[in-house]
DNA sequence: GCCGTTTTCGGCCCGACTGTTTTCAGTCG
């Protein structure tokens, strides 16, 4: 069983103890658990094996129950205590509990009061007017059911890239190995590293294909095969996610990359270049009559047809093809482009790991520097730092670079916050705070619903304090679960330009924010940019690949992103 | 349920908003 599945199993065990009303911190233990199960390096089969149930209690925020519970899982595939509670009220809670503002009490409530289980029927119940009947609800509460369900919706059943990657990536490395596999890669939307996919499209070039497709739709993780040919077969995967896997010949594997990498758009657009210079573009290729001019690789596809090749993250036509005719393409921030991390929390709030671990981990990720930014006190969840605080934390951050220093490690720790910006755009820290820090992060994570005019200038006052270097997932929207603000991007982006602040591109793969329009609007406008990963634990550094892909798509050089030179001594904006 | 230690129990444990109420429960970060 694979780690992301006890991590589910875990945190719904916590949720359904919640409706229980059983005690917050037993509830809270189940979800930490399931927290750091979820993004553990490890397989927790492999820390099983080498040291059995002591080794997977080692485990931070796993004591002898859930170890137990862990051993069990990883045994039988199965947990009594689990299917207990799941009997006693057979709810789909992932489903349910995707809801906005719908917590484990209500779900409970409408269960036992309405029946509901699923998405389905809270939706009927919430259409016949039963829910504003409850007590507890009303008008308001139905009315916004509806809309976290219409939202939900809209996101189409899409899985977040970034959360989904790893299971991809895993996939791919036991395809590649198999014999007779020359080429192989993952086409569409993952390759166009969109911020939430569809399916996967995997594309191959093999002599033999039957034992590899075989081995395709029998792997570990797949609930159905839908199509098993030697050509193409197609599969769910347990968590949902639908994989094709397609073979091409070798002559025709650019065509066909190009054709399953897609946008649809820019595939028109290409072929209508195609008809217009006398050929015809399919995935077999490019052909001048019945010749084949074309098609083996897609540089030589984009050649043929008068053009500069285009990366996959400019094919979504935002004028990629003008461009690349004119030979204006971006020259793109590279995945291995990225110097530091401007947004990073740690134990003193509510990331998992130390300042030292934080730095040490980022190190081994690459990077020359971070910057702690803690959560300030309005956080209170988080024990969001008060003054007193951070000035003790700014000198733990200065004993740690003397430790460093005096050990040759080249990694620099600067001294941040993540401040919140209050209802009135104030900040949550004095300016006599404020202005010991290195970088000064500032963001929004209350009063989400103020009217448009009131939330952008609310900002935009943040962005006037002198202080303030950054403004941190500037629209503060959740892929899949909430929308963003209501804000005037055009005055925020302007008010960035006016005021020399950073915008964040925050890596983490849910929050994705900016997105690639307004970072698109922000290269134009020439205001600088971020990548950070809000990494909340040491295995978060990974994270920062999907901002850079995210900025990739907005069409970020080098220099739109903010990075701090090696030697420089700190305030770098 | 986990953790840590003054070693086997007590601490963990905030604060504000929303929508329901008329004093509070549920949710969220």
């Amino acid at each position: 069983m694979e780690n992301s599945e006890v991590a589910r199993i875990l945190s719904e065990i916590g949720e359904f103890l919640a409706m229980e009303g059983e005690s917050p911190f037993r509830i809270k233990a189940y979800e930490k658990a399931a927290e750091t199960i979820g993004s553990l390096q490890e397989e927790l089969a492999d820390v099983y094996q080498k040291g059995g149930l002591r080794a997977l209690e080692e485990i931070p925020g796993v004591g002898v129950s859930i170890a137990e519970k862990i051993e069990e899982l990883l045994k039988t595939g199965h947990l009594k205590y689990y299917e207990k509670l799941k009997k006693k009220s057979p709810i789909d809670l992932s489903e349910l509990s995707q809801i906005e503002g719908l917590g484990p009490k209500s779900i409970f409530k409408l269960y036992k009061k309405l029946g509901v289980a699923n998405l389905k029927e809270l939706e009927a119940a919430a259409k016949r007017g039963e829910i504003k009947k409850l007590e507890g609800f009303g008008e308001k509460s139905e009315e916004n059911i509806l809309k976290g369900i219409e939202f939900l919706k809209k996101s189409g059943g899409r899985f977040i890239l970034g959360f989904t990657m790893p299971l991809i990536r895993g996939i791919e490395e036991r395809l590649k190995q198999l014999r007779g596999v020359k080429k192989l890669v993952v086409g569409g939307s993952v390759r166009r590293r969109k911020e939430t996919i569809g399916d996967v499209d995997i594309l191959i070039v093999a002599d033999k294909p039957k034992p590899i497709m075989d081995y395709f739709v029998s792997m570990p993780e797949v609930a159905h095969v839908y199509a098993h040919g030697e050509k193409k077969s197609a599969i769910k995967l347990k968590n949902g996610l639908d994989v094709d896997l397609r073979v091409v010949h070798e002559e025709s594997y650019g065509s066909a990359l190009n054709y399953f990498t897609g946008s649809k758009d820019h595939n028109v657009a290409l072929r209508q270049i195609a008809i217009d210079k006398g050929y015809k573009l399919n995935e077999y290729g490019l052909f001048k009559g019945k010749k084949q001019i074309a098609g083996r690789t897609e540089e030589e596809l984009y050649k043929a047809l008068g053009l500069r090749y285009i990366e996959p993250e400019l094919r979504e036509m935002r004028g990629e093809i003008e461009a690349s005719r004119e030979n204006k393409l971006p020259d793109l921030i590279g995945y291995n482009d990225l110097r530091g991390d401007l947004q990073v929390q740690t134990s003193w709030t509510d990331g998992a790991d130390s300042i030292e671990d934080m730095a040490r981990a980022a190190m081994k990720a690459g990077l020359e520097y971070i910057v702690v930014t803690d959560h300030t006190k309005r956080l209170a969840m988080t024990k969001g730092l008060d003054a007193k605080r951070i000035v003790k934390q700014m000198k733990e951050i200065d004993e740690i670079n003397k430790k460093f220093e005096a050990a040759g490690i080249k990694l620099k720790v600067l001294k941040g916050t993540e401040c919140d910006i209050l209802k009135d755009g104030s900040m949550d820290l004095p300016d006599e705070i404020l202005s010991q820090l290195d970088v000064v992060g500032a963001s929004v994570h209350s009063y989400f619903n103020l009217p448009k005019e009131e939330q952008t200038q609310r900002i935009i006052k943040a962005m006037r304090n002198p202080h303030v270097d950054m403004i941190m997932h500037p629209t503060g929207r959740l892929i899949n679960k909430r929308p963003a603000y209501d804000l005037d991007m055009e005055k925020i982006i302007n008010e960035a330009k006016n005021t020399g602040t950073i915008l964040e591109i925050d890596a983490f793969p849910d929050r994705l924010d900016l997105k690639d329009d307004y970072i698109h609007e922000c290269v134009k406008k020439e205001v600088k940019m971020a990548i950070d990963s809000d990494g909340h634990s040491i295995n978060h550094f990974s994270v920062l690949e999907y901002g850079i892909a995210q900025a990739r798509r907005g069409w970020c050089t080098k220099s739109d992103v903010l990075m701090l030179g090696r030697s420089r001594r700190c305030y770098p904006c």
